[in-house]
DNA sequence: GTCTATAATACGATAGAC
DNA sequence: GTCTATCGTATTATAGAC
Protein backbone atom coordinates (compact mmCIF):
# COMPACT_ATOMS: atom_id res chain seq x y z
CA UNK A 1 0.00 0.00 0.00
CA UNK A 2 1.73 2.97 -0.99
CA UNK A 3 2.20 6.34 1.44
CA UNK A 4 -0.01 8.47 0.33
CA UNK A 5 -3.00 6.09 0.94
CA UNK A 6 -2.10 5.60 3.96
CA UNK A 7 -1.87 9.42 4.89
CA UNK A 8 -5.44 9.80 3.57
CA UNK A 9 -6.68 7.18 5.35
CA UNK A 10 -5.27 8.61 8.19
CA UNK A 11 -6.90 12.13 7.63
CA UNK A 12 -10.41 10.96 7.23
CA UNK A 13 -9.76 8.50 10.65
CA UNK A 14 -8.49 11.86 12.13
CA UNK A 15 -11.21 14.08 10.79
CA UNK A 16 -14.19 11.12 11.28
CA UNK A 17 -13.05 10.73 15.10
CA UNK A 18 -13.32 14.27 15.73
CA UNK A 19 -16.65 14.85 14.15
CA UNK A 20 -17.95 11.75 15.82
CA UNK A 21 -17.32 13.54 19.01
CA UNK A 22 -18.40 17.14 18.48
CA UNK A 23 -21.45 16.18 16.99
CA UNK A 24 -22.22 12.64 17.68
CA UNK A 25 -21.64 9.70 15.50
CA UNK A 26 -25.16 9.52 14.53
CA UNK A 27 -25.54 13.24 13.34
CA UNK A 28 -21.81 12.64 11.67
CA UNK A 29 -22.95 12.67 7.82
CA UNK A 30 -20.73 11.30 5.16
CA UNK A 31 -20.56 14.81 3.49
CA UNK A 32 -19.23 16.30 7.01
CA UNK A 33 -16.33 13.87 6.96
CA UNK A 34 -15.30 14.21 3.29
CA UNK A 35 -15.33 18.16 3.65
CA UNK A 36 -13.60 18.04 6.85
CA UNK A 37 -10.86 15.68 5.63
CA UNK A 38 -10.62 17.21 2.24
CA UNK A 39 -10.49 14.41 0.39
CA UNK A 40 -13.91 13.88 -2.65
CA UNK A 41 -16.90 12.80 -1.59
CA UNK A 42 -16.94 8.87 -3.23
CA UNK A 43 -13.56 8.06 -2.75
CA UNK A 44 -14.43 7.11 1.16
CA UNK A 45 -15.36 3.70 0.26
CA UNK A 46 -12.19 2.53 -1.50
CA UNK A 47 -10.92 2.66 2.77
CA UNK A 48 -13.89 1.95 4.72
CA UNK A 49 -16.91 -0.62 3.28
CA UNK A 50 -19.41 1.29 5.54
CA UNK A 51 -20.02 4.47 7.85
CA UNK A 52 -19.45 1.57 10.90
CA UNK A 53 -15.72 0.82 9.70
CA UNK A 54 -15.15 3.90 9.85
CA UNK A 55 -16.42 3.99 13.77
CA UNK A 56 -13.88 1.20 14.49
CA UNK A 57 -11.29 2.77 12.54
CA UNK A 58 -11.64 5.83 14.88
CA UNK A 59 -12.28 3.96 18.25
CA UNK A 60 -8.82 1.48 16.90
CA UNK A 61 -7.36 5.26 16.60
CA UNK A 62 -8.43 6.29 20.27
CA UNK A 63 -7.32 3.13 21.81
CA UNK A 64 -3.79 3.64 20.51
CA UNK A 65 -3.21 7.61 21.37
CA UNK A 66 -4.76 6.43 25.21
CA UNK A 67 -2.61 2.91 25.11
CA UNK A 68 0.43 5.45 23.82
CA UNK A 69 -0.81 7.99 26.75
CA UNK A 70 -0.86 5.67 29.51
CA UNK A 71 2.16 3.85 28.59
CA UNK A 72 4.21 7.32 28.54
CA UNK A 73 2.87 8.26 31.86
CA UNK A 74 4.03 5.59 33.67
CA UNK A 75 7.20 5.82 31.69
CA UNK A 76 7.66 9.81 32.91
CA UNK A 77 6.48 9.12 36.48
CA UNK A 78 8.19 7.63 38.76
CA UNK A 79 5.81 6.94 42.04
CA UNK A 80 1.95 5.56 41.58
CA UNK A 81 0.24 8.92 43.14
CA UNK A 82 1.97 10.77 40.30
CA UNK A 83 0.39 9.29 37.85
CA UNK A 84 -2.68 8.96 39.62
CA UNK A 85 -2.73 12.37 39.61
CA UNK A 86 -1.90 12.94 36.22
CA UNK A 87 -4.72 10.88 35.77
CA UNK A 88 -7.40 13.25 37.55
CA UNK A 89 -5.08 16.65 35.28
CA UNK A 90 -7.05 15.29 32.32
CA UNK A 91 -10.11 16.85 33.66
CA UNK A 92 -8.90 20.28 34.17
CA UNK A 93 -7.06 19.73 30.90
CA UNK A 94 -9.52 19.25 29.07
CA UNK A 95 -12.49 21.39 30.54
CA UNK A 96 -13.31 23.76 27.51
CA UNK A 97 -14.06 20.18 25.02
CA UNK A 98 -15.72 18.65 28.20
CA UNK A 99 -18.24 21.86 29.05
CA UNK A 100 -19.18 22.34 25.05
CA UNK A 101 -19.13 18.07 23.80
CA UNK A 102 -19.08 15.69 27.12
CA UNK A 103 -16.76 13.31 26.99
CA UNK A 104 -15.13 11.80 24.44
CA UNK A 105 -16.09 8.24 25.76
CA UNK A 106 -18.94 8.53 27.58
CA UNK A 107 -20.97 10.59 24.86
CA UNK A 108 -19.87 7.69 22.65
CA UNK A 109 -20.72 4.84 24.65
CA UNK A 110 -23.76 6.49 25.79
CA UNK A 111 -24.63 7.15 21.73
CA UNK A 112 -23.90 3.51 20.89
CA UNK A 113 -25.36 1.37 24.33
CA UNK A 114 -28.86 2.66 22.77
CA UNK A 115 -29.02 0.14 20.44
CA UNK A 116 -27.44 -3.16 21.41
CA UNK A 117 -24.31 -2.78 18.61
CA UNK A 118 -21.56 -4.76 18.53
CA UNK A 119 -19.81 -0.97 18.23
CA UNK A 120 -20.72 -0.47 21.80
CA UNK A 121 -17.91 -3.76 22.49
CA UNK A 122 -15.07 -1.94 20.94
CA UNK A 123 -16.12 1.40 22.62
CA UNK A 124 -16.54 -0.09 26.23
CA UNK A 125 -13.03 -1.13 25.88
CA UNK A 126 -12.27 2.35 26.15
CA UNK A 127 -13.14 2.40 29.65
CA UNK A 128 -11.36 -0.88 29.94
CA UNK A 129 -7.76 0.23 28.92
CA UNK A 130 -8.61 3.24 31.67
CA UNK A 131 -9.05 1.05 34.18
CA UNK A 132 -7.04 -1.70 33.76
CA UNK A 133 -4.26 0.68 34.16
CA UNK A 134 -5.88 2.68 37.37
CA UNK A 135 -6.20 -0.48 39.22
CA UNK A 136 -2.78 -1.26 38.90
CA UNK A 137 -1.45 2.03 39.79
CA UNK A 138 -3.80 1.81 42.99
CA UNK A 139 -2.55 -1.18 43.67
CA UNK A 140 1.04 -0.28 43.61
CA UNK A 141 0.19 2.57 45.51
CA UNK A 142 -0.50 0.46 48.28
CA UNK A 143 -4.11 0.12 48.31
CA UNK A 144 -4.89 -3.58 49.94
CA UNK A 145 -8.63 -3.53 48.54
CA UNK A 146 -9.87 -4.59 45.50
CA UNK A 147 -8.15 -2.05 43.05
CA UNK A 148 -10.53 -2.68 40.13
CA UNK A 149 -13.64 -1.70 41.81
CA UNK A 150 -11.93 1.54 43.53
CA UNK A 151 -10.68 1.95 39.91
CA UNK A 152 -14.42 1.98 38.31
CA UNK A 153 -15.51 4.07 41.44
CA UNK A 154 -13.38 6.93 40.32
CA UNK A 155 -14.14 6.42 36.61
CA UNK A 156 -17.51 7.06 37.12
CA UNK A 157 -16.66 9.92 39.66
CA UNK A 158 -14.76 11.29 36.75
CA UNK A 159 -17.90 10.36 34.51
CA UNK A 160 -20.32 12.11 36.34
CA UNK A 161 -18.57 15.11 36.79
CA UNK A 162 -17.86 15.40 32.88
CA UNK A 163 -21.56 14.93 32.54
CA UNK A 164 -22.22 17.51 34.84
CA UNK A 165 -19.87 20.08 33.70
CA UNK A 166 -21.62 19.43 29.87
CA UNK A 167 -24.92 19.63 31.14
CA UNK A 168 -24.51 22.95 33.25
CA UNK A 169 -21.68 24.47 31.88
CA UNK A 170 -19.87 24.99 35.15
CA UNK A 171 -16.46 24.46 34.61
CA UNK A 172 -15.75 25.35 38.61
CA UNK A 173 -17.53 22.68 39.90
CA UNK A 174 -15.27 20.52 37.37
CA UNK A 175 -12.11 21.68 39.23
CA UNK A 176 -13.63 21.90 42.89
CA UNK A 177 -14.52 17.89 42.20
CA UNK A 178 -11.01 17.51 40.97
CA UNK A 179 -9.40 19.15 44.11
CA UNK A 180 -11.73 16.56 46.05
CA UNK A 181 -10.27 13.62 44.17
CA UNK A 182 -7.00 14.77 44.93
CA UNK A 183 -7.56 15.12 48.50
CA UNK A 184 -9.17 11.38 48.27
CA UNK A 185 -5.60 9.68 46.41
CA UNK A 186 -3.46 11.65 49.55
CA UNK A 187 -5.58 10.28 52.24
CA UNK A 188 -5.49 7.15 50.09
CA UNK A 189 -1.25 6.89 49.79
CA UNK A 190 -1.39 8.20 53.66
CA UNK A 191 -3.32 4.66 54.33
CA UNK A 192 -6.35 6.82 56.07
CA UNK A 193 -9.34 4.66 55.83
CA UNK A 194 -12.27 6.33 54.04
CA UNK A 195 -16.26 5.63 53.34
CA UNK A 196 -15.41 6.26 49.41
CA UNK A 197 -12.33 3.64 49.68
CA UNK A 198 -12.82 1.50 52.41
CA UNK B 1 -60.34 21.47 23.00
CA UNK B 2 -62.14 17.88 22.96
CA UNK B 3 -61.25 15.66 25.03
CA UNK B 4 -60.53 12.42 22.54
CA UNK B 5 -58.09 15.30 21.12
CA UNK B 6 -56.17 15.51 24.50
CA UNK B 7 -55.66 11.96 25.31
CA UNK B 8 -54.40 11.44 22.11
CA UNK B 9 -52.10 13.93 22.05
CA UNK B 10 -51.04 12.79 25.77
CA UNK B 11 -50.67 9.13 24.02
CA UNK B 12 -48.28 10.85 21.24
CA UNK B 13 -46.11 12.41 24.27
CA UNK B 14 -45.66 9.31 26.53
CA UNK B 15 -45.25 7.27 23.35
CA UNK B 16 -42.59 9.80 22.21
CA UNK B 17 -40.93 9.66 25.08
CA UNK B 18 -40.48 6.49 26.15
CA UNK B 19 -38.97 6.09 22.60
CA UNK B 20 -36.50 9.18 23.14
CA UNK B 21 -35.16 7.31 26.02
CA UNK B 22 -34.91 4.00 24.17
CA UNK B 23 -33.59 4.90 20.85
CA UNK B 24 -32.08 8.75 21.70
CA UNK B 25 -33.89 11.55 20.22
CA UNK B 26 -32.30 11.66 17.04
CA UNK B 27 -33.24 8.02 16.41
CA UNK B 28 -36.34 8.00 16.56
CA UNK B 29 -38.16 8.63 13.79
CA UNK B 30 -42.26 10.35 13.22
CA UNK B 31 -42.82 6.49 12.04
CA UNK B 32 -41.27 5.20 15.30
CA UNK B 33 -43.82 7.14 16.97
CA UNK B 34 -46.69 6.98 15.30
CA UNK B 35 -46.34 3.21 15.25
CA UNK B 36 -46.03 3.21 18.79
CA UNK B 37 -48.89 5.65 20.02
CA UNK B 38 -51.41 4.03 17.19
CA UNK B 39 -52.32 7.46 15.42
CA UNK B 40 -52.47 7.79 11.73
CA UNK B 41 -49.05 9.44 10.30
CA UNK B 42 -49.98 13.01 9.30
CA UNK B 43 -52.08 13.56 12.07
CA UNK B 44 -49.00 14.01 14.80
CA UNK B 45 -48.82 17.52 12.69
CA UNK B 46 -52.40 18.64 14.17
CA UNK B 47 -51.21 18.61 17.55
CA UNK B 48 -46.99 19.52 17.45
CA UNK B 49 -45.28 21.72 14.74
CA UNK B 50 -42.43 20.16 14.37
CA UNK B 51 -40.18 17.54 16.01
CA UNK B 52 -38.68 19.70 18.44
CA UNK B 53 -41.84 20.30 19.50
CA UNK B 54 -42.96 16.92 20.55
CA UNK B 55 -39.61 16.72 21.91
CA UNK B 56 -40.56 20.27 24.35
CA UNK B 57 -43.73 18.48 24.99
CA UNK B 58 -41.73 15.29 26.47
CA UNK B 59 -39.37 17.25 28.51
CA UNK B 60 -42.56 18.89 30.21
CA UNK B 61 -43.72 15.92 30.60
CA UNK B 62 -40.97 14.55 32.12
CA UNK B 63 -40.71 17.79 34.74
CA UNK B 64 -44.67 16.96 35.39
CA UNK B 65 -43.63 13.23 36.48
CA UNK B 66 -40.57 13.90 38.45
CA UNK B 67 -41.87 17.07 40.07
CA UNK B 68 -45.15 15.03 41.21
CA UNK B 69 -42.60 12.25 42.42
CA UNK B 70 -40.29 14.81 44.46
CA UNK B 71 -43.49 16.08 46.35
CA UNK B 72 -45.11 12.93 46.76
CA UNK B 73 -41.87 12.23 48.97
CA UNK B 74 -41.71 15.31 50.84
CA UNK B 75 -45.47 14.34 52.00
CA UNK B 76 -45.23 10.46 52.43
CA UNK B 77 -41.25 10.48 54.48
CA UNK B 78 -41.24 12.40 57.86
CA UNK B 79 -37.22 12.29 57.88
CA UNK B 80 -35.05 14.26 55.32
CA UNK B 81 -32.56 10.95 55.32
CA UNK B 82 -35.87 8.82 54.64
CA UNK B 83 -36.20 11.39 52.06
CA UNK B 84 -32.63 11.14 50.66
CA UNK B 85 -32.59 7.24 50.42
CA UNK B 86 -36.11 6.92 48.97
CA UNK B 87 -33.81 9.40 45.98
CA UNK B 88 -31.22 6.36 46.19
CA UNK B 89 -33.57 4.28 45.32
CA UNK B 90 -34.37 5.26 42.19
CA UNK B 91 -31.18 3.91 41.04
CA UNK B 92 -31.67 -0.09 42.56
CA UNK B 93 -35.21 0.72 41.35
CA UNK B 94 -34.50 1.11 37.85
CA UNK B 95 -31.80 -0.82 37.32
CA UNK B 96 -32.61 -2.99 34.41
CA UNK B 97 -33.64 0.32 31.80
CA UNK B 98 -30.26 2.00 33.28
CA UNK B 99 -28.13 -1.31 32.35
CA UNK B 100 -29.90 -1.14 28.79
CA UNK B 101 -30.83 2.19 28.11
CA UNK B 102 -28.46 4.44 30.81
CA UNK B 103 -29.90 7.18 32.50
CA UNK B 104 -32.82 8.94 30.86
CA UNK B 105 -32.11 12.48 31.93
CA UNK B 106 -28.17 12.00 31.44
CA UNK B 107 -28.60 10.53 27.89
CA UNK B 108 -30.95 12.88 26.64
CA UNK B 109 -29.07 15.57 27.34
CA UNK B 110 -25.13 14.16 26.51
CA UNK B 111 -27.27 13.86 23.01
CA UNK B 112 -28.89 17.54 22.71
CA UNK B 113 -25.37 18.97 24.35
CA UNK B 114 -23.63 18.00 21.42
CA UNK B 115 -25.03 20.70 19.57
CA UNK B 116 -26.16 24.89 21.14
CA UNK B 117 -29.69 24.07 20.84
CA UNK B 118 -32.21 25.57 23.21
CA UNK B 119 -33.81 22.02 23.50
CA UNK B 120 -30.69 21.25 25.76
CA UNK B 121 -31.90 24.47 28.08
CA UNK B 122 -35.26 22.69 28.67
CA UNK B 123 -33.68 19.30 29.59
CA UNK B 124 -31.06 20.78 31.79
CA UNK B 125 -34.23 21.80 33.67
CA UNK B 126 -34.76 18.16 34.38
CA UNK B 127 -31.55 18.34 36.43
CA UNK B 128 -31.92 21.29 38.15
CA UNK B 129 -35.22 19.95 39.59
CA UNK B 130 -33.86 17.16 41.28
CA UNK B 131 -30.44 19.46 42.21
CA UNK B 132 -33.30 22.27 44.06
CA UNK B 133 -34.75 19.36 45.98
CA UNK B 134 -31.93 17.44 47.45
CA UNK B 135 -30.26 20.96 48.37
CA UNK B 136 -32.82 21.63 50.64
CA UNK B 137 -33.39 18.25 52.18
CA UNK B 138 -29.61 18.05 52.55
CA UNK B 139 -30.02 21.53 54.45
CA UNK B 140 -33.19 19.86 56.72
CA UNK B 141 -30.72 16.98 57.42
CA UNK B 142 -28.60 19.47 59.16
CA UNK B 143 -25.89 19.86 56.40
CA UNK B 144 -23.98 23.17 57.27
CA UNK B 145 -21.88 23.37 54.27
CA UNK B 146 -22.89 24.44 50.66
CA UNK B 147 -25.51 21.97 50.22
CA UNK B 148 -25.87 22.87 46.17
CA UNK B 149 -22.69 21.77 46.05
CA UNK B 150 -23.06 18.60 48.03
CA UNK B 151 -26.41 18.03 46.19
CA UNK B 152 -24.56 18.44 42.57
CA UNK B 153 -21.96 16.06 43.64
CA UNK B 154 -23.91 13.58 44.70
CA UNK B 155 -26.44 13.98 40.95
CA UNK B 156 -23.15 13.81 39.63
CA UNK B 157 -22.45 10.35 41.75
CA UNK B 158 -25.37 9.12 40.60
CA UNK B 159 -24.46 10.13 36.59
CA UNK B 160 -21.39 8.26 36.96
CA UNK B 161 -22.87 4.99 38.03
CA UNK B 162 -25.38 4.92 35.56
CA UNK B 163 -23.05 5.48 32.54
CA UNK B 164 -21.33 2.68 33.90
CA UNK B 165 -23.52 0.38 34.67
CA UNK B 166 -24.55 1.31 30.94
CA UNK B 167 -21.13 0.68 30.01
CA UNK B 168 -20.41 -2.60 31.02
CA UNK B 169 -23.74 -4.27 31.84
CA UNK B 170 -22.79 -4.34 35.33
CA UNK B 171 -25.84 -4.11 37.84
CA UNK B 172 -23.50 -5.25 40.59
CA UNK B 173 -21.53 -2.62 40.22
CA UNK B 174 -24.39 -0.17 40.95
CA UNK B 175 -25.95 -2.00 44.44
CA UNK B 176 -22.32 -1.40 45.24
CA UNK B 177 -22.22 2.17 45.03
CA UNK B 178 -25.68 2.62 46.63
CA UNK B 179 -24.73 1.13 49.51
CA UNK B 180 -21.48 3.38 49.75
CA UNK B 181 -23.63 6.25 49.22
CA UNK B 182 -26.14 5.15 51.92
CA UNK B 183 -23.26 4.96 54.15
CA UNK B 184 -22.30 8.48 53.41
CA UNK B 185 -25.32 9.59 54.14
CA UNK B 186 -25.68 8.13 57.47
CA UNK B 187 -22.62 9.80 58.34
CA UNK B 188 -23.84 13.07 57.15
CA UNK B 189 -26.50 12.85 59.23
CA UNK B 190 -24.48 11.58 61.89
CA UNK B 191 -22.18 14.51 61.62
CA UNK B 192 -19.40 12.80 60.58
CA UNK B 193 -16.63 14.54 58.74
CA UNK B 194 -16.15 13.08 55.27
CA UNK B 195 -13.24 14.10 52.37
CA UNK B 196 -16.37 13.89 50.55
CA UNK B 197 -19.04 15.84 52.03
CA UNK B 198 -16.80 18.27 54.24
C1' DG C 1 -60.63 17.72 13.50
C1' DT C 2 -58.99 13.57 11.06
C1' DC C 3 -56.43 11.24 7.80
C1' DT C 4 -53.91 10.11 3.08
C1' DA C 5 -50.95 11.03 -0.24
C1' DT C 6 -46.91 13.06 -1.32
C1' DA C 7 -43.46 16.67 -1.49
C1' DA C 8 -38.62 17.97 -0.36
C1' DT C 9 -34.58 16.80 1.39
C1' DA C 10 -30.61 14.39 3.40
C1' DC C 11 -28.67 10.22 4.00
C1' DG C 12 -25.55 6.00 3.17
C1' DA C 13 -24.00 3.49 -0.52
C1' DT C 14 -22.86 2.04 -5.54
C1' DA C 15 -21.45 2.07 -10.45
C1' DG C 16 -18.28 3.03 -13.43
C1' DA C 17 -15.31 6.55 -16.01
C1' DC C 18 -10.66 7.90 -15.74
C1' DG D 1 -6.09 4.42 -6.95
C1' DT D 2 -8.95 8.51 -7.63
C1' DC D 3 -13.02 10.86 -8.42
C1' DT D 4 -18.02 12.01 -10.31
C1' DA D 5 -22.49 11.10 -10.90
C1' DT D 6 -26.23 9.09 -9.09
C1' DC D 7 -29.15 5.48 -6.99
C1' DG D 8 -32.43 3.88 -3.37
C1' DT D 9 -34.07 4.76 0.98
C1' DA D 10 -35.57 7.09 5.06
C1' DT D 11 -36.35 11.24 6.92
C1' DT D 12 -39.25 15.54 8.27
C1' DA D 13 -42.81 18.12 6.74
C1' DT D 14 -46.90 19.81 3.87
C1' DA D 15 -51.03 20.03 0.88
C1' DG D 16 -55.41 19.15 0.72
C1' DA D 17 -59.40 15.70 0.56
C1' DC D 18 -62.83 14.29 3.75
Amino acid sequence: MPRKSERTRQRIVEAANQLFYYKGYHRTSFSDVVAAAGVPRGNIYYYFKSKDDILKAAIDYRMDRIGGMLQGWTESYRTPIERIKRFLGILPGSVDSLRRYGCPMGSLNTELGKEQSELQCKARALFTLFEDWLADELAELGYAGPARELARRMIAWGQGVSVLTHVHGDAEFLHREVRVMERLIDKLAAGEDDCLIG
